[in-house]
DNA sequence: CAATGTATGTACTAGTTAGTTAGTTATACG
DNA sequence: CGTATAACTAACTAACTAGTACATACATTG
């Protein structure tokens, strides 16, 4: 009776998968803190969503900080293997900008829990960014990508050749991240949901008008 | 002896002044919850940070939450306040985008704690503006000054037709509030501080640019 | 198949944190 | 001058929260 029969269904199969539960915390924890940001979250309702307990986020993360900073290493080794496909080296320069904004803002919109963690990173003054070694040396797929568009329509007397790689991904990228980080205030002063369907169109064509009308202006 | 005499500084001369108890903790509270978000935010430390204690956080603002809304409230009002100064009408349109984006751009940087705050309002999917009778009435007077510079630039044959006051006013506050909201992160992985002084005429002109060539590129 | 380390669950704790209770004191006003 | 009321303080509390001690079961390997 003690001894666990295959019909006893109270007795769960326990079965045993390290990695298994390593990830499903990870995976709660992500949607825990891009919810709440860091003390927001709270580690019993994360342990809570798992099928574990919480036991086992100190066994394997160490505590909320190793935990908060796993998920941000995970989301951002993600993004980056996304961008790694990016593949616009055979496009003539213009078409390749248009493509490269398309994807970008693609990714920022289907991506709204690290956009997030990436605000709470800025509001911890990237703290925890800077401590980790795996996000210190992380290359950026992107920007070289566009480093060598802006090379090629430089070359081919397309692009003005005064721009800065880092300031037209910064462009791009503050043009994405705000439609997404600052989706709810805007909405609330200006009526106006950025992330509406309907408008979705016009704003990825908009973000490439932008981009390619400043690269070819006369300088 | 018992009797308060001006020569005893132990029993220092506790004046009672509301408005001033008030603002004080205002002031605190706003730094305080800018600095590390509503939950991170402790009642007890904005308390200890002020001249009195907190009952009174309780007496006037009724709760964390209160006076959370209570700075958001004048944060947002100061800005607009700031705002309502824009005098760009007697401009011609050009000069008048190149101002009102310079204007944006000073703003920004030189209130990084309302950049903050609105992140963090962000974070709470905006939900305490949503409720705030005060927040949700607020008009935008660089939206309308913009609005009227448009109808101008388009008037005169200057501007593209087809362009939304709002969708520029985005890609404006987009800039600014990136450069500055994202400060932490991008400097983490780009190694550039978006805020260096070297770097600022650079920036302030290229938003400048950014908006003109997008108004005045052909339809 | 024993035994050893990895993986897991339960119950607890110390410290924190928002909010409250029960008053006291200054000041305006008749 | 006395008193009503607004402004204020100190000490307290109940609930929460990150982290831990301890016990145990699974599974791999020699």
């Amino acid at each position: 009776m003690a001894t666990q029969t295959p019909d006893s269904p109270a007795t769960a199969p326990v079965t045993r998968d390290a990695e298994r539960t390593r990830s499903e915390i990870l995976a709660v924890a992500t949607r825990e803190f891009a919810d709440k940001g860091f003390a927001g979250a709270r580690v019993d309702e994360i342990a809570a969503k798992t099928r574990t307990t919480k036991r086992m986020i100190y066994y394997y993360f160490g505590g909320k900080e190793g935990l908060y900073i796993s998920a941000l290493e995970q989301a951002y080794t993600g993004i980056r293997a996304l961008e790694q496909q990016v593949d616009v080296e055979h496009l003539d320069p213009t078409e390749a900008i248009r493509q490269l904004t398309a994807l970008t803002f693609d990714h920022h919109e289907s991506h709204p829990d690290f956009i997030r963690l990436v605000s709470i990173e800025n509001i911890h003054y990237a703290r925890h960014i800077a401590r980790s070694e795996i996000l210190a040396g992380l290359a950026n797929p992107a920007l070289d990508a566009l480093t060598r568009i802006l090379e090629r329509g430089r070359a081919a007397g397309r692009f003005r050749d005064d721009v800065d790689p880092i300031d037209v991904h910064m462009m791009i990228s503050a043009f994405c991240v705000f439609r997404t980080a600052n989706r709810y205030t805007f909405k609330a002063i200006f009526k106006r949901d950025m992330l509406d369907p309907g408008l979705r169109e016009h704003y990825r064509t908009m973000i490439g008008d932008l981009v390619l009308e400043y690269l070819t202006a006369a300088e």
